[in-house]
DNA sequence: GCCAACGTTGGC
DNA sequence: GCCAACGTTGGC
């Protein structure tokens, strides 16, 4: 496992905000199988963030700065948050056409399961969309 | 605005 | 504990 990726409507946080941030919470996370994900992050993993609604694509990487823990905002045990912060953008944004028309990526949770908001990247997927980025390594 | 995919709920 | 009905999300 080369890191995560994250989903997030831009409208609501961007990227953009993350940078701004310089630190944030992620949370609003609910969803079972992609809590079960958010366990499993460490301090110091990256993570993909990409933006759903109007751009469909992974614009940057950003790092875990925490372990999981309960939101503390609200009352249930279940509902992890994790800190993250931005490290830098791509290149360029590889948009999710692009990782729809690439075989080698088919069995990318991002293509699999369109709602599920936190996902595991394998190494091998992670090493595909940094070149498809333009990035030379992580 | 529609529909597919998935999660959750509630009746049995 | 099963499953149908319903709600939500996200891509098109």
């Amino acid at each position: 496992m080369a890191g995560w990726l994250l989903k997030t409507e831009p409208t609501v946080y961007s990227y953009s905000d993350l940078e701004h941030d310089r630190h944030t919470v992620w949370d609003g996370v609910s969803n079972n199988l992609a809590l079960k994900h958010i366990r499993q992050v460490r301090k110091g993993d990256l993570a993909l963030v990409y933006h759903t609604g109007e751009e469909k694509a992974v614009v940057g990487i950003a790092e875990v700065a925490s372990a999981a823990y309960p939101d503390p905002k609200l009352n249930d045990p279940k509902l992890l948050v994790f800190d993250l912060r931005p490290k830098r953008r791509l290149d360029r944004a590889v948009s999710l056409a692009e990782v729809k028309a690439n075989d080698q990526l088919k069995d990318f949770e991002l293509v699999r399961m369109a709602r599920l908001s936190v996902m595991p990247v394998g190494d091998a997927v992670w090493k595909i969309l940094m070149k498809m980025a333009g990035e030379k390594e992580r």
